[in-house]
DNA sequence: GCCGTTTTCGGCCCGACTGTTTTCAGTCG
């Protein structure tokens, strides 16, 4: 594990464990902040820390000396004494009772104060026996919902690929929109947001039939509990349904979907709130009292009123009229900010922007890199995906099929390859209105050479080399293999970097500086993949490679004709990496993008 | 623990829902 995701996961802990033992609850706030600061910065930590840097880490925001130095500490001692320290004081196992819906800090402290509970096994224990229903407000229906949630957490507790969920989402959304009344209805949360995982899937609805759309809701096909069902939120689990088979082998997979109720005039105060991130919202709320205002889920509200008593109550119930709430735009604009775009809104620096950043859109793309056929394991011919490729407006597609060593992806012997490559020529001079280009998608070999020589590389139009085994590698063997890939004069892409698989597979940790200079200084580009089983470059990745400015290529690898669909979340992973359409290079158009492979031949 | 266009001290976002409460605490996002 890398020292970032070992520190940030400490902090984590550190920051539940400090909420337990009943510290100052800013205090476990700030813990929790720089958790995600550790996981989600650009800045190199690990040589700075070893270094004794305090002040360059303490530059960073949210953190501060205290968090420094403890970093500081852990990378020259391997831990850290806060952590030690608060481990003699809560039993590690209390913190798994902390991941069960519904239960919070008071009352998992009282269960290990009270009972003894130490782990979810212990919890189960109190729960069989009926001990439980000493504790103070605990009752039957209480008890009824925390079996409820460990079951959920047992079967399917884990975050969805923002594939599944999106469908999750697409099933709700049709179903809400032949509602009586609906006047509009909209995913938010995460999913809005295009991160690569999904924890629950948000649904905002304006309607004038609040009643129907909560009944159809909580009633239709698939739902498994009714967690709430209120004036203007329901939540339920539902099980995924159809898509369980695409994902793998959980059939019995679930996840939570709430419903906000809203009303149409509040729209975009609605959709701002409920798209998040939390992190985003709270620095726009600062930001709006900084002003003399006061941002909620209803509006944007001028609120100069100084009695005591008076704040108490939202401004929308004393008859205040918003400033600013129809719109996203309206609210940005009345804070004087430029519009932040969903997959930026995450508390990662967008809040000092003066100037809206132009991130990439669906439609820039002109090109896909990166796709198989039925020479390897995929299921289309090339004319099949060229006729696709073609309908979605692309000057070019470059039929990759798999090297050699991928045996069990059909990877194609080196004879094999020279006659798909005549295959794709002709098809090329066939079909009009696209330009096909032969390429491979070149294995990666353990050592860092690649599956093919050169003069068979020399005769691809494009070559994306990719990790696809020893995925285990440790941090400095990855880091050298993908190296001596990008420094490979023949070598265009490096596809899936890490070869990651979201939620199953941790995949490499190369030092990501290192790759990044090298693509620059090798003109590679690095891609972002499309499929939401890898996303991969991940967001975080996507930012250092924008902030040092290397090229970013994002692809399908499609294998059926439905992957074309997935190029969505390979751009959504760009934007919240803060990529513009310039630095990627399938939005160039096709001279400047042929004249730019050709370069490497 | 972090931070500063009043501040190195004294603040630190906002509202909804549930369940067991007779007025509200705990949790969630």
């Amino acid at each position: 594990m890398s020292f970032q995701k070992h520190a940030s996961d400490l902090f984590h802990t550190m920051s539940q464990m400090l909420e337990l033992t009943g510290s100052d609850r800013f205090r476990v706030n700030a813990h929790a902040k720089a958790s995600r600061i550790i996981k989600d910065t650009t800045v190199d930590l690990e040589p700075l820390a070893r270094d004794g840097d305090l002040k360059a880490i303490a530059a960073i925001e949210g953190i501060g000396k205290g968090t420094a130095a403890k970093l500081i500490e852990l990378a020259q001692t391997g831990t850290i004494s806060e952590y030690e320290a608060l481990c003699t004081k809560v039993p590690i196992g209390v913190m798994e009772v902390l991941g069960v819906q519904g239960l919070g800090p008071k009352t998992v402290k009282l269960m290990w104060e009270q009972k003894g509970v130490e782990s979810i096994d212990d919890l189960k224990r109190i729960l069989d026996d009926g001990s439980i229903l000493e504790l103070p407000r605990m009752g039957e229906k209480t008890v009824e919902n925390i079996k409820a949630s460990i079951a959920f957490l047992e079967s399917s507790g884990r975050r969805l690929p923002i594939g599944i969920a999106q469908q999750v989402a697409d099933r709700f959304i049709t179903m809400l929109k032949e509602a009586p009344g609906t006047i509009r209805v909209a995913f938010a949360g995460s999913l809005r947001r295009g991160k690569d995982s999904i924890g629950d899937v948000d649904i905002l609805i304006a309607t004038t039939d609040p009643d129907a759309a909560r009944e159809a809701f909580t009633t239709c096909d698939g739902v498994m509990q009714v967690l709430a069902k209120g004036e203007t939120k329901c939540s339920i689990r539902t099980a995924i349904g159809d898509s369980a088979s695409r994902w793998g082998k959980d059939k019995n997979a679930a996840v939570q979907v709430d419903l906000r109720m809203v009303d149409e005039p509040n729209w975009g105060a609605a959709l701002l709130y409920f798209t998040g991130s939390k992190e985003h919202g709270v620095r726009l709320r600062e930001r709006a009292i900084s002003m003399g205002m006061t941002l909620n889920e209803y509006g944007l509200f001028k609120d100069a009123s100084s009695e005591a008593d008076f704040k108490k109550m939202p401004p929308q119930t004393r008859g205040i009229e918003p400033i600013a709430c129809a719109s996203e735009e309206a609210i940005y604009l009345a804070l004087e900010m430029p519009f932040i775009p969903p997959t930026m809104r995450e508390d990662r620096g967008e809040m000092k922007l003066t100037e809206p950043i132009h991130v990439i859109e669906l439609e820039d793309i002109k090109a896909e890199l990166h796709s198989h056929t039925m020479a390897s394991d995929g299921k289309m011919t090339i004319e099949e995906s060229a006729a696709i490729a073609k309908a979605r407006g692309f000057h070019t597609l470059a039929i990759t099929d798999h090297s050699q060593s991928s045996a069990v992806a059909g990877g194609l012997k080196p004879h094999r390859l020279c006659e798909h490559i005549k295959s794709i020529r002709e098809a090329n001079t066939r079909i009009d209105g696209i330009t096909l280009l032969a390429g491979s998608e070149v294995d990666i070999l353990v050592d860092g050479t690649l599956d093919y020589d050169d003069d068979l590389l020399h005769a691809l139009d494009v070559v994306v080399a990719s990790p696809h085994a020893g995925l285990r590698a440790k941090p400095k063997q990855a880091t050298k293999r993908l190296l001596k890939a990008i420094e490979h004069p023949m070598v265009h892409i490096i596809g899936h970097p890490t070869g990651r698989l979201i939620e199953q597979r941790e995949g490499l940790s190369p030092d990501m500086n290192e790759i990044i200079a090298a693509a620059i200084e090798h003109h590679v580009a690095l891609e972002i993949n499309s499929h939401w089983m890898r996303l991969d470059l991940r967001d975080t990745h996507v930012r250092a490679v924008v902030e040092a400015g290397a090229l970013i290529s994002i692809n399908c690898d499609g294998h059926h004709p439905g992957d074309y669909d997935n190029l969505i979340f390979g751009v959504l992973t760009g934007q919240r990496g803060w990529l513009t359409a310039e630095r990627c290079i399938n939005t160039w158009d096709a001279k400047k993008l042929h004249g730019w492979l050709k370069s490497k031949r």
